[in-house]
DNA sequence: TGCTTCAGTGAACAGCGTTAACTGTTAACG
DNA sequence: CGTTAACAGTTAACGCTGTTCACTGAAGCA
Protein backbone atom coordinates (compact mmCIF):
# COMPACT_ATOMS: atom_id res chain seq x y z
CA UNK A 1 0.00 0.00 0.00
CA UNK A 2 2.89 2.32 0.29
CA UNK A 3 3.50 4.01 -2.74
CA UNK A 4 6.73 3.33 -4.81
CA UNK A 5 9.73 6.19 -4.64
CA UNK A 6 8.65 6.20 -8.52
CA UNK A 7 4.96 6.52 -7.80
CA UNK A 8 5.59 9.18 -5.65
CA UNK A 9 7.99 11.06 -7.72
CA UNK A 10 5.11 10.93 -10.22
CA UNK A 11 2.47 12.29 -8.28
CA UNK A 12 4.58 15.31 -7.04
CA UNK A 13 5.44 15.80 -10.34
CA UNK A 14 1.27 16.05 -10.82
CA UNK A 15 1.11 18.30 -8.34
CA UNK A 16 3.66 20.61 -9.13
CA UNK A 17 1.93 21.21 -12.84
CA UNK A 18 -1.70 21.05 -11.02
CA UNK A 19 -0.58 24.04 -8.79
CA UNK A 20 1.61 25.79 -11.66
CA UNK A 21 -2.26 25.67 -13.83
CA UNK A 22 -4.21 26.73 -10.47
CA UNK A 23 -1.89 29.74 -10.12
CA UNK A 24 -2.14 30.15 -13.76
CA UNK A 25 -5.73 29.98 -14.18
CA UNK A 26 -6.35 32.46 -11.11
CA UNK A 27 -3.48 34.83 -11.89
CA UNK A 28 -2.49 34.86 -15.41
CA UNK A 29 1.12 33.76 -16.12
CA UNK A 30 2.56 35.71 -14.20
CA UNK A 31 1.43 34.18 -11.39
CA UNK A 32 3.42 31.59 -11.72
CA UNK A 33 6.16 31.69 -10.24
CA UNK A 34 8.68 29.16 -8.53
CA UNK A 35 8.26 30.88 -5.38
CA UNK A 36 4.56 31.17 -5.76
CA UNK A 37 4.03 27.14 -6.21
CA UNK A 38 6.90 25.95 -4.20
CA UNK A 39 4.73 28.12 -1.76
CA UNK A 40 1.68 26.51 -2.55
CA UNK A 41 2.83 23.04 -2.03
CA UNK A 42 4.31 23.93 1.30
CA UNK A 43 7.70 23.10 -0.21
CA UNK A 44 10.68 25.80 -0.62
CA UNK A 45 11.92 26.55 -4.11
CA UNK A 46 14.82 25.11 -4.57
CA UNK A 47 12.99 21.53 -4.31
CA UNK A 48 11.32 21.97 -7.58
CA UNK A 49 14.21 21.87 -9.23
CA UNK A 50 14.83 17.94 -8.08
CA UNK A 51 11.13 18.31 -11.35
CA UNK A 52 12.13 20.94 -13.65
CA UNK A 53 15.71 22.14 -14.39
CA UNK A 54 14.32 25.48 -14.69
CA UNK A 55 11.34 27.91 -14.23
CA UNK A 56 10.96 27.78 -18.31
CA UNK A 57 10.75 23.94 -17.95
CA UNK A 58 7.44 24.16 -15.55
CA UNK A 59 5.55 26.59 -18.02
CA UNK A 60 7.17 24.59 -21.23
CA UNK A 61 5.78 21.16 -19.50
CA UNK A 62 2.79 23.36 -18.63
CA UNK A 63 1.80 24.10 -22.03
CA UNK A 64 2.54 20.83 -23.42
CA UNK A 65 -0.22 19.26 -21.09
CA UNK A 66 -2.71 22.43 -22.40
CA UNK A 67 -2.02 21.60 -25.66
CA UNK A 68 -2.24 18.04 -25.11
CA UNK A 69 -5.74 18.39 -23.04
CA UNK A 70 -6.83 20.25 -25.81
CA UNK A 71 -6.14 17.75 -28.95
CA UNK A 72 -7.98 15.21 -26.67
CA UNK A 73 -11.35 17.59 -26.33
CA UNK A 74 -11.45 17.98 -29.61
CA UNK A 75 -10.65 13.73 -30.76
CA UNK A 76 -12.79 13.07 -28.75
CA UNK A 77 -15.45 15.94 -29.82
CA UNK A 78 -15.11 14.05 -33.11
CA UNK A 79 -14.94 10.49 -32.05
CA UNK A 80 -18.31 11.14 -30.21
CA UNK A 81 -19.92 12.92 -33.41
CA UNK A 82 -21.53 9.99 -35.34
CA UNK A 83 -22.05 12.29 -38.63
CA UNK A 84 -20.77 10.71 -41.77
CA UNK A 85 -20.81 14.22 -43.58
CA UNK A 86 -16.69 15.58 -42.14
CA UNK A 87 -18.16 19.08 -43.20
CA UNK A 88 -20.35 19.27 -40.21
CA UNK A 89 -17.20 17.90 -38.35
CA UNK A 90 -14.97 21.27 -38.99
CA UNK A 91 -17.75 23.17 -37.57
CA UNK A 92 -18.05 21.08 -34.70
CA UNK A 93 -13.85 21.36 -34.34
CA UNK A 94 -14.05 24.99 -34.61
CA UNK A 95 -16.70 25.52 -31.93
CA UNK A 96 -15.16 23.19 -29.99
CA UNK A 97 -11.84 25.10 -30.04
CA UNK A 98 -13.52 28.07 -29.42
CA UNK A 99 -15.38 27.01 -26.62
CA UNK A 100 -12.26 25.31 -24.93
CA UNK A 101 -10.70 29.24 -25.24
CA UNK A 102 -13.36 30.94 -23.99
CA UNK A 103 -13.84 28.54 -20.77
CA UNK A 104 -10.22 28.65 -20.33
CA UNK A 105 -9.33 32.13 -21.36
CA UNK A 106 -5.80 31.66 -18.99
CA UNK A 107 -4.86 28.82 -20.32
CA UNK A 108 -5.65 29.59 -24.19
CA UNK A 109 -3.46 33.08 -23.88
CA UNK A 110 -0.59 30.86 -22.43
CA UNK A 111 -0.69 29.03 -25.60
CA UNK A 112 -1.52 31.04 -28.17
CA UNK A 113 -1.46 34.66 -26.24
CA UNK A 114 2.34 34.59 -25.44
CA UNK A 115 3.86 35.42 -29.04
CA UNK A 116 7.72 34.91 -28.88
CA UNK A 117 8.87 37.18 -32.36
CA UNK A 118 12.05 35.23 -32.53
CA UNK A 119 13.42 35.88 -35.98
CA UNK A 120 16.59 34.02 -34.95
CA UNK A 121 14.91 30.88 -33.60
CA UNK A 122 16.80 27.89 -34.84
CA UNK A 123 16.89 25.55 -32.20
CA UNK A 124 13.42 26.16 -30.36
CA UNK A 125 11.55 24.06 -32.52
CA UNK A 126 11.87 20.98 -30.35
CA UNK A 127 10.76 22.24 -26.99
CA UNK A 128 7.79 19.94 -25.66
CA UNK A 129 5.33 23.10 -26.07
CA UNK A 130 6.09 23.00 -29.34
CA UNK A 131 6.10 19.70 -30.19
CA UNK A 132 2.58 19.65 -28.64
CA UNK A 133 1.26 22.39 -30.46
CA UNK A 134 2.35 20.21 -33.71
CA UNK A 135 0.25 17.33 -32.50
CA UNK A 136 -2.71 19.72 -31.81
CA UNK A 137 -2.43 21.45 -35.23
CA UNK A 138 -2.23 17.80 -36.90
CA UNK A 139 -5.91 17.45 -35.69
CA UNK A 140 -7.02 20.10 -37.73
CA UNK A 141 -5.06 19.25 -40.65
CA UNK A 142 -6.04 15.71 -41.10
CA UNK A 143 -9.64 16.51 -40.85
CA UNK A 144 -9.16 19.36 -43.43
CA UNK A 145 -7.42 16.41 -45.61
CA UNK A 146 -10.14 13.89 -45.15
CA UNK A 147 -12.96 16.17 -46.17
CA UNK A 148 -10.90 16.95 -49.37
CA UNK A 149 -10.57 13.65 -49.86
CA UNK A 150 -14.43 12.75 -49.45
CA UNK A 151 -15.42 14.93 -51.21
CA UNK A 152 -13.05 17.51 -53.10
CA UNK A 153 -14.27 21.27 -53.24
CA UNK A 154 -13.70 23.94 -55.61
CA UNK A 155 -10.54 25.81 -55.06
CA UNK A 156 -8.66 28.77 -56.90
CA UNK A 157 -6.60 27.81 -59.87
CA UNK A 158 -2.81 27.98 -60.33
CA UNK A 159 -3.36 31.37 -62.07
CA UNK A 160 -5.25 33.40 -59.65
CA UNK A 161 -2.70 32.19 -56.62
CA UNK A 162 0.50 33.20 -58.42
CA UNK A 163 3.62 31.48 -59.36
CA UNK A 164 5.39 32.54 -55.73
CA UNK A 165 2.10 31.41 -53.54
CA UNK A 166 1.82 28.44 -55.50
CA UNK A 167 5.37 26.91 -55.10
CA UNK A 168 5.11 27.72 -51.47
CA UNK A 169 1.85 25.71 -50.81
CA UNK A 170 2.93 23.30 -53.36
CA UNK A 171 5.83 22.98 -50.93
CA UNK A 172 3.49 21.82 -48.64
CA UNK A 173 1.37 19.06 -50.34
CA UNK A 174 3.16 15.99 -49.05
CA UNK A 175 2.33 17.07 -45.32
CA UNK A 176 -1.61 18.08 -46.29
CA UNK A 177 -1.70 14.25 -47.98
CA UNK A 178 -1.29 15.31 -51.66
CA UNK A 179 -4.04 18.02 -51.42
CA UNK A 180 -4.00 20.67 -54.68
CA UNK A 181 -1.78 24.35 -53.71
CA UNK A 182 -5.12 25.85 -54.59
CA UNK A 183 -7.16 23.66 -51.88
CA UNK A 184 -3.88 23.79 -49.24
CA UNK A 185 -4.80 27.59 -49.67
CA UNK A 186 -8.04 27.51 -48.69
CA UNK A 187 -7.38 24.67 -45.56
CA UNK A 188 -4.70 28.03 -44.72
CA UNK A 189 -7.66 30.48 -44.93
CA UNK A 190 -9.37 28.39 -43.18
CA UNK A 191 -7.14 28.06 -40.13
CA UNK A 192 -5.84 31.99 -40.18
CA UNK A 193 -9.22 33.01 -39.91
CA UNK A 194 -10.43 31.35 -37.55
CA UNK A 195 -7.14 31.56 -35.30
CA UNK A 196 -7.50 35.13 -35.82
CA UNK A 197 -11.02 35.48 -34.43
CA UNK A 198 -11.25 33.38 -32.08
CA UNK A 199 -7.45 34.91 -30.44
CA UNK A 200 -9.52 38.75 -30.72
CA UNK A 201 -12.55 37.75 -28.93
CA UNK A 202 -10.32 35.86 -26.03
CA UNK A 203 -8.12 38.23 -26.27
CA UNK A 204 -11.16 40.95 -25.72
CA UNK A 205 -10.10 43.03 -28.95
CA UNK A 206 -13.34 42.83 -30.38
CA UNK A 207 -15.47 44.51 -27.21
CA UNK A 208 -15.21 47.75 -28.52
CA UNK A 209 -17.37 46.38 -31.32
CA UNK A 210 -18.92 43.97 -30.30
CA UNK A 211 -20.06 42.85 -26.19
CA UNK A 212 -20.92 39.38 -27.25
CA UNK A 213 -18.97 38.02 -30.22
CA UNK A 214 -20.63 34.57 -30.38
CA UNK A 215 -23.40 35.78 -33.22
CA UNK A 216 -20.34 37.24 -35.16
CA UNK A 217 -18.37 34.54 -34.95
CA UNK A 218 -21.18 31.82 -35.84
CA UNK A 219 -21.91 34.65 -39.35
CA UNK A 220 -17.42 34.19 -39.71
CA UNK A 221 -17.61 30.55 -39.35
CA UNK A 222 -20.47 30.10 -41.82
CA UNK A 223 -18.52 32.11 -44.37
CA UNK A 224 -15.27 30.06 -43.88
CA UNK A 225 -17.18 27.09 -44.17
CA UNK A 226 -18.89 28.57 -47.89
CA UNK A 227 -15.04 28.91 -49.08
CA UNK A 228 -14.76 25.55 -48.24
CA UNK A 229 -17.60 24.69 -50.29
CA UNK A 230 -19.61 23.62 -47.33
CA UNK A 231 -23.26 22.95 -46.68
CA UNK A 232 -25.29 25.32 -43.98
CA UNK A 233 -23.51 24.15 -40.29
CA UNK A 234 -26.40 23.20 -38.68
CA UNK A 235 -30.25 24.07 -38.82
CA UNK A 236 -30.22 25.17 -35.16
CA UNK B 1 21.82 79.05 -24.78
CA UNK B 2 21.97 76.99 -21.33
CA UNK B 3 18.75 75.29 -21.60
CA UNK B 4 15.61 75.94 -19.33
CA UNK B 5 14.70 73.59 -16.17
CA UNK B 6 11.62 72.64 -18.38
CA UNK B 7 13.15 72.00 -21.45
CA UNK B 8 15.94 69.92 -19.92
CA UNK B 9 13.35 67.77 -18.39
CA UNK B 10 11.81 67.18 -21.63
CA UNK B 11 14.70 66.22 -23.40
CA UNK B 12 15.46 63.56 -20.26
CA UNK B 13 11.60 62.12 -20.18
CA UNK B 14 12.50 61.86 -24.51
CA UNK B 15 15.60 60.15 -23.71
CA UNK B 16 14.12 57.42 -21.19
CA UNK B 17 11.76 56.47 -23.77
CA UNK B 18 14.22 56.68 -26.58
CA UNK B 19 16.43 54.75 -24.74
CA UNK B 20 13.42 52.28 -23.27
CA UNK B 21 12.92 51.86 -27.14
CA UNK B 22 16.08 50.75 -27.79
CA UNK B 23 16.17 48.27 -25.01
CA UNK B 24 12.29 47.31 -26.48
CA UNK B 25 13.88 46.82 -29.92
CA UNK B 26 17.11 44.85 -28.65
CA UNK B 27 16.00 42.35 -26.50
CA UNK B 28 11.91 42.55 -26.14
CA UNK B 29 9.39 43.71 -23.80
CA UNK B 30 11.35 41.84 -20.71
CA UNK B 31 14.35 43.88 -21.25
CA UNK B 32 12.86 47.40 -20.77
CA UNK B 33 13.29 47.09 -17.22
CA UNK B 34 13.33 50.39 -14.77
CA UNK B 35 17.03 49.55 -13.45
CA UNK B 36 18.15 48.26 -17.26
CA UNK B 37 17.01 52.31 -18.65
CA UNK B 38 18.08 53.48 -15.27
CA UNK B 39 22.03 52.05 -16.28
CA UNK B 40 21.86 52.65 -19.98
CA UNK B 41 21.64 56.46 -19.35
CA UNK B 42 23.47 56.36 -16.75
CA UNK B 43 21.71 57.20 -13.54
CA UNK B 44 20.17 55.37 -10.72
CA UNK B 45 16.71 53.73 -10.57
CA UNK B 46 14.85 56.04 -8.22
CA UNK B 47 15.54 58.74 -10.41
CA UNK B 48 13.39 57.75 -13.23
CA UNK B 49 10.54 58.01 -10.54
CA UNK B 50 10.94 61.84 -11.01
CA UNK B 51 9.49 61.01 -14.64
CA UNK B 52 7.53 57.84 -14.31
CA UNK B 53 5.26 57.31 -10.94
CA UNK B 54 6.17 53.13 -11.85
CA UNK B 55 7.36 51.07 -14.57
CA UNK B 56 4.00 50.16 -16.14
CA UNK B 57 3.31 53.79 -16.51
CA UNK B 58 6.92 54.05 -18.46
CA UNK B 59 4.96 51.00 -20.45
CA UNK B 60 2.19 52.89 -21.39
CA UNK B 61 3.89 55.93 -22.44
CA UNK B 62 6.18 53.96 -24.39
CA UNK B 63 2.54 52.37 -26.04
CA UNK B 64 1.30 55.42 -26.42
CA UNK B 65 4.56 57.22 -28.19
CA UNK B 66 4.58 53.85 -30.36
CA UNK B 67 0.64 54.13 -31.39
CA UNK B 68 1.00 57.52 -31.98
CA UNK B 69 3.62 57.38 -34.64
CA UNK B 70 2.28 54.59 -36.25
CA UNK B 71 -1.27 56.36 -36.73
CA UNK B 72 0.90 59.20 -38.38
CA UNK B 73 2.77 57.33 -40.43
CA UNK B 74 -0.36 55.47 -41.49
CA UNK B 75 -1.86 58.81 -42.00
CA UNK B 76 0.89 60.13 -43.81
CA UNK B 77 0.39 57.37 -45.78
CA UNK B 78 -2.91 58.29 -46.81
CA UNK B 79 -2.27 62.34 -47.44
CA UNK B 80 1.27 61.18 -49.77
CA UNK B 81 -1.38 59.18 -52.09
CA UNK B 82 -3.64 61.53 -54.40
CA UNK B 83 -5.67 58.73 -55.71
CA UNK B 84 -9.19 59.90 -55.26
CA UNK B 85 -9.95 56.14 -55.40
CA UNK B 86 -10.62 55.39 -51.61
CA UNK B 87 -10.78 51.95 -52.01
CA UNK B 88 -7.15 52.49 -53.30
CA UNK B 89 -6.19 53.76 -49.89
CA UNK B 90 -7.64 50.75 -48.19
CA UNK B 91 -5.08 48.35 -50.00
CA UNK B 92 -2.56 51.57 -48.98
CA UNK B 93 -3.06 51.50 -45.44
CA UNK B 94 -3.35 47.78 -44.73
CA UNK B 95 -0.22 47.38 -47.02
CA UNK B 96 1.20 50.29 -44.65
CA UNK B 97 -0.13 48.33 -41.31
CA UNK B 98 1.78 45.34 -42.48
CA UNK B 99 4.62 46.94 -43.49
CA UNK B 100 5.12 49.10 -40.44
CA UNK B 101 4.66 45.61 -38.00
CA UNK B 102 7.20 43.52 -40.37
CA UNK B 103 10.01 46.89 -40.20
CA UNK B 104 8.98 46.85 -36.03
CA UNK B 105 8.57 43.75 -35.17
CA UNK B 106 9.28 44.48 -31.53
CA UNK B 107 7.23 46.98 -31.13
CA UNK B 108 4.42 45.66 -32.64
CA UNK B 109 4.67 43.17 -30.16
CA UNK B 110 4.21 45.86 -27.50
CA UNK B 111 1.34 46.97 -28.69
CA UNK B 112 -0.86 44.11 -30.25
CA UNK B 113 0.88 40.78 -28.90
CA UNK B 114 0.63 41.48 -25.45
CA UNK B 115 -2.98 40.43 -24.91
CA UNK B 116 -4.82 40.77 -22.08
CA UNK B 117 -7.73 38.33 -21.44
CA UNK B 118 -8.93 41.02 -18.13
CA UNK B 119 -12.78 40.10 -17.80
CA UNK B 120 -13.18 42.31 -15.24
CA UNK B 121 -11.40 45.01 -16.55
CA UNK B 122 -13.62 48.15 -15.12
CA UNK B 123 -11.18 51.14 -15.13
CA UNK B 124 -8.30 50.89 -17.44
CA UNK B 125 -10.19 51.92 -20.28
CA UNK B 126 -8.27 55.48 -19.86
CA UNK B 127 -4.63 54.50 -19.69
CA UNK B 128 -2.67 56.33 -22.73
CA UNK B 129 -1.94 53.54 -24.21
CA UNK B 130 -5.75 52.53 -24.65
CA UNK B 131 -6.19 55.95 -26.02
CA UNK B 132 -3.59 56.02 -28.44
CA UNK B 133 -5.20 52.70 -29.40
CA UNK B 134 -8.57 54.38 -30.16
CA UNK B 135 -6.60 56.95 -32.37
CA UNK B 136 -5.22 54.44 -34.17
CA UNK B 137 -8.61 52.72 -34.72
CA UNK B 138 -10.30 55.65 -36.00
CA UNK B 139 -7.74 56.21 -39.29
CA UNK B 140 -9.52 52.45 -40.20
CA UNK B 141 -12.79 53.43 -38.87
CA UNK B 142 -12.95 56.76 -40.22
CA UNK B 143 -11.36 55.83 -43.97
CA UNK B 144 -13.83 52.72 -44.27
CA UNK B 145 -16.83 55.27 -43.44
CA UNK B 146 -15.73 57.47 -46.46
CA UNK B 147 -15.42 54.42 -48.81
CA UNK B 148 -18.74 53.86 -47.87
CA UNK B 149 -20.35 57.14 -48.41
CA UNK B 150 -18.09 57.49 -51.61
CA UNK B 151 -19.46 54.68 -53.56
CA UNK B 152 -22.13 52.27 -50.69
CA UNK B 153 -20.67 48.75 -51.38
CA UNK B 154 -23.07 45.82 -51.81
CA UNK B 155 -23.76 44.16 -47.62
CA UNK B 156 -25.06 41.16 -46.32
CA UNK B 157 -29.01 41.91 -45.64
CA UNK B 158 -30.19 41.84 -42.16
CA UNK B 159 -31.82 38.60 -42.20
CA UNK B 160 -28.66 37.09 -43.18
CA UNK B 161 -27.02 38.32 -40.16
CA UNK B 162 -29.47 37.45 -37.78
CA UNK B 163 -31.13 39.63 -35.83
CA UNK B 164 -29.03 39.39 -32.66
CA UNK B 165 -25.77 40.28 -34.62
CA UNK B 166 -27.94 43.31 -36.43
CA UNK B 167 -28.83 44.32 -32.91
CA UNK B 168 -24.87 44.52 -31.65
CA UNK B 169 -24.27 46.44 -34.96
CA UNK B 170 -26.74 48.59 -35.43
CA UNK B 171 -25.78 50.14 -32.19
CA UNK B 172 -22.17 50.85 -33.81
CA UNK B 173 -24.01 52.65 -36.57
CA UNK B 174 -23.28 56.35 -35.05
CA UNK B 175 -19.52 55.59 -34.40
CA UNK B 176 -19.29 54.31 -38.43
CA UNK B 177 -21.35 57.58 -39.29
CA UNK B 178 -24.76 56.28 -40.03
CA UNK B 179 -23.18 52.99 -42.02
CA UNK B 180 -25.61 49.98 -41.99
CA UNK B 181 -25.30 47.18 -40.15
CA UNK B 182 -24.72 44.86 -42.94
CA UNK B 183 -21.73 47.30 -43.71
CA UNK B 184 -20.53 47.54 -40.58
CA UNK B 185 -20.24 44.05 -40.42
CA UNK B 186 -18.25 43.92 -44.05
CA UNK B 187 -16.17 46.76 -42.07
CA UNK B 188 -15.54 44.13 -39.18
CA UNK B 189 -14.92 41.63 -41.13
CA UNK B 190 -12.24 43.40 -42.99
CA UNK B 191 -10.61 44.57 -39.93
CA UNK B 192 -10.29 41.24 -38.36
CA UNK B 193 -8.49 39.51 -41.30
CA UNK B 194 -6.35 42.04 -41.78
CA UNK B 195 -5.51 42.27 -38.12
CA UNK B 196 -5.66 38.34 -37.85
CA UNK B 197 -3.70 37.95 -40.22
CA UNK B 198 -0.83 40.60 -39.77
CA UNK B 199 -0.63 39.37 -36.14
CA UNK B 200 0.34 35.77 -37.68
CA UNK B 201 2.96 36.68 -40.17
CA UNK B 202 4.83 39.12 -37.27
CA UNK B 203 4.16 36.39 -34.06
CA UNK B 204 5.69 33.55 -36.68
CA UNK B 205 2.84 31.52 -36.43
CA UNK B 206 2.78 31.69 -40.34
CA UNK B 207 6.18 29.78 -40.73
CA UNK B 208 5.03 26.33 -40.44
CA UNK B 209 3.07 26.72 -43.74
CA UNK B 210 4.78 30.01 -45.46
CA UNK B 211 8.36 31.11 -44.96
CA UNK B 212 7.94 34.33 -46.77
CA UNK B 213 3.49 35.12 -45.99
CA UNK B 214 4.17 38.05 -48.84
CA UNK B 215 2.49 36.59 -51.79
CA UNK B 216 -0.29 34.88 -49.34
CA UNK B 217 -1.01 38.12 -47.43
CA UNK B 218 -1.17 39.98 -50.88
CA UNK B 219 -3.83 37.29 -51.97
CA UNK B 220 -6.03 37.32 -48.89
CA UNK B 221 -5.96 41.20 -48.84
CA UNK B 222 -7.28 41.43 -52.33
CA UNK B 223 -10.30 38.96 -51.05
CA UNK B 224 -11.18 41.09 -48.35
CA UNK B 225 -11.20 44.32 -50.79
CA UNK B 226 -13.75 41.94 -53.18
CA UNK B 227 -15.79 41.67 -50.03
CA UNK B 228 -15.97 45.62 -49.99
CA UNK B 229 -16.67 45.37 -53.75
CA UNK B 230 -13.37 46.71 -54.49
CA UNK B 231 -11.10 46.82 -57.59
CA UNK B 232 -8.50 45.05 -58.40
CA UNK B 233 -6.21 46.61 -55.77
CA UNK B 234 -2.89 47.34 -58.22
CA UNK B 235 -1.74 46.72 -61.71
CA UNK B 236 1.86 45.77 -60.33
C1' DT C 1 24.79 -4.05 6.95
C1' DG C 2 26.76 -0.67 4.05
C1' DC C 3 26.50 2.22 0.11
C1' DT C 4 24.16 4.99 -3.02
C1' DT C 5 20.46 7.61 -4.69
C1' DC C 6 17.41 11.17 -4.09
C1' DA C 7 13.84 14.44 -2.04
C1' DG C 8 14.07 18.31 0.47
C1' DT C 9 16.19 22.25 3.41
C1' DG C 10 18.76 26.61 4.56
C1' DA C 11 21.66 30.09 3.16
C1' DA C 12 23.11 32.84 -0.22
C1' DC C 13 23.56 35.60 -4.83
C1' DA C 14 22.13 38.61 -8.40
C1' DG C 15 18.54 41.01 -10.27
C1' DC C 16 13.91 43.16 -10.14
C1' DG C 17 10.34 47.28 -8.88
C1' DT C 18 9.71 50.39 -5.29
C1' DT C 19 10.12 53.53 -1.10
C1' DA C 20 12.29 56.75 2.23
C1' DA C 21 15.56 59.96 3.67
C1' DC C 22 18.85 62.85 2.15
C1' DT C 23 22.02 66.23 -0.88
C1' DG C 24 22.95 69.75 -3.95
C1' DT C 25 21.41 72.77 -7.67
C1' DT C 26 18.07 75.82 -9.77
C1' DA C 27 14.18 78.62 -10.29
C1' DA C 28 11.00 81.88 -8.12
C1' DC C 29 9.53 85.47 -4.90
C1' DG C 30 9.42 89.14 -1.23
C1' DC D 1 19.74 90.44 -3.37
C1' DG D 2 18.81 86.92 -0.23
C1' DT D 3 15.61 83.56 1.24
C1' DT D 4 12.83 79.71 0.14
C1' DA D 5 10.81 76.17 -2.15
C1' DA D 6 10.85 73.00 -5.88
C1' DC D 7 13.41 69.72 -8.19
C1' DA D 8 16.91 66.18 -10.05
C1' DG D 9 19.47 62.89 -8.30
C1' DT D 10 21.78 59.84 -4.86
C1' DT D 11 22.32 56.10 -1.20
C1' DA D 12 20.28 52.54 1.50
C1' DA D 13 16.99 49.43 2.14
C1' DC D 14 12.70 46.20 1.62
C1' DG D 15 10.45 42.41 -0.44
C1' DC D 16 10.18 39.99 -4.41
C1' DT D 17 12.09 36.89 -8.22
C1' DG D 18 14.88 32.65 -10.40
C1' DT D 19 18.85 30.05 -9.30
C1' DT D 20 23.00 27.62 -7.05
C1' DC D 21 25.51 25.23 -3.43
C1' DA D 22 26.31 22.59 0.57
C1' DC D 23 24.05 19.86 3.43
C1' DT D 24 20.59 16.35 5.85
C1' DG D 25 17.86 12.40 6.27
C1' DA D 26 15.49 8.73 4.56
C1' DA D 27 14.43 5.16 0.93
C1' DG D 28 16.22 1.58 -2.17
C1' DC D 29 19.49 -1.82 -3.31
C1' DA D 30 23.47 -5.27 -2.99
Amino acid sequence: MEPNRRDRRAATLAEIKATARRLLVSGGVAAVGLRAVARELGLTPPALYRYFPSHEALLQALIADLYDELTAALMALQDNDADPDLGARLYLLANGLRDWALAHPAEFGLLFGTAIPDPDAEGHEDTPGHQAAMRFAAVFKALVAQVWHQKPFPHPSEQDLGPVLVAQLTRKSEYFDGMPPGAIYLALNYWTRLYGLICMEVFGQLHWALEDAGAYFEAQLFEIGEALGLDCPQPE
